[in-house]
DNA sequence: CATAATTTGCGTATAACGAACGCAAATATA
DNA sequence: TATATTTGCGTTCGTTATACGCAAATTATG
């Protein structure tokens, strides 16, 4: 008996917004299973592309996104996670900037739309415990390795980072620590620009370099901020 | 066009001892593609059972090992990684005592072995970057999780998870540092029996208390030993 | 059989780092 | 002009990590 299940890929992306904080960017289905429901962007994989080309399409296709950073999640298989047939799901997540797209639904998607990660509709699937998987994956990645800056604007004000931190690893942490902590890594860059944003002192704008954070990570420096 | 991909799922399975440092348990294929080349156990899903379920029924089948510690490592689907059609596989990992086992191969293994990780045979299909993964990801999850005393007996002396821990993460530490560090966390318990192993002082043998560990676990505790 | 070699066990001094927090600077608002 | 707000910079203090000295208990050696 030859084996009948179907291999798809699902991703996670997230974006980040200093008013609106933490979000996942969700379609609704337009056809059975679920029909209606939001659920993650995804689907089939085809028979001649990689599992994360096979993501990066149907992520231009369902929602008009063209992520940045990718990087694979978990794989999710028991088989009666979709009541059609059996389905073993390849999960990825994303980081992106929300300003950066504009959003349009495609295909077998209805509506495209960003969602805060604390007021998530009901979800199709198995799709809430994956994007549950994924904050834990975010969270603990934030920890390690400056992947934070993906979500922010190239050029940012210190106290953005600051808020990104707080908001996702759902912690309070001080300002002034936390600026010497970052800053002693050394792949932060201050400009020479100011910023400002309603009331208070301007802020100098900061950004992040890439190709001094590699040359660092290479020497063996490692960047956990378990805070 | 209905999609014709197979999902498999292997398993890199580790093993420790003391003078011989960190295995990998191997089977030697009995067919082709492959045939007599040395490969990670696994092998096709069935249509009814779960990943984690096929990867213990195929590695009992292939070499009569029974995993206790098992965690998925990553899945593979480049569509060339399997001559014969595409076959995406989800990798899984886990840790065991060596001595507890009696290997058998069987089924279409025609022999099982470890091999230590610094002396690897070469692998079939795309296996040894299976194999390069676990290794990286079980260096990362000793750093911060007692994953480690999987590997080691039930009682120990101290500096066998010291020479554990210097030959996975391939790093020079101080003794006394080490073990203070270690003892600093409550979960690893001194016991009344001493062992001679050899020349030298008699060891105190140690045991590694789960229970314990998962109180601290759960209090919010965190292990980590960025060494 | 005494001495050396080896491994384990325990402790202490010092340097490095993190947490807490005080205060000035630069802007908007009342 | 005074007040609120946000940013920027620095110091103190306590904890933790690192380096390392030395004794104890055994086997090997001449």
């Amino acid at each position: 008996m030859p084996q009948s299940i179907k291999v798809a890929v699902d991703a996670v992306v997230f974006g980040y917004d200093a008013e609106e904080g933490v979000s996942v960017l969700l379609i609704k289905r337009k056809f059975e299973p679920f029909q209606k429901f939001w659920a993650l962007p995804g689907g089939l994989v085809k028979d001649d592309e990689s599992l994360e080309e096979a993501v990066r399409r149907e992520l231009k296709e369902e929602s008009g996104v063209d992520v940045t950073y990718l990087e694979q999640l978990y794989s999710f298989g028991k088989p009666d996670r979709d009541p059609r047939n059996r389905v073993v799901s390849i999960t990825y997540y994303g980081l992106v900037r929300p300003k950066d797209y504009q959003l349009s639904a495609q295909t077998d998607a209805e509506d495209v739309a960003w969602f805060n990660i604390s007021r998530l509709p009901k979800l199709a699937f198995d799709h809430k415990q994956i994007v549950e998987t994924a904050i834990k994956r975010l969270r603990g990645k934030l920890a390690y390795e400056p992947v934070g800056f993906e979500l922010l604007d190239k050029k940012f004000p210190f106290s953005d980072l600051e808020k990104l931190y707080q908001t996702l690893l759902a912690t309070q942490l001080d300002r002034r620590n936390f600026k010497k902590r970052i800053m002693s890594y050394g792949f932060l860059e201050e400009l020479d620009e100011n910023v400002q944003r309603s009331v208070g002192r301007p802020a100098a704008l900061f950004q992040f370099n890439r190709k001094k954070y590699f040359e660092l990570k290479d020497k063996g420096y490692n960047f956990d901020l378990f805070l």
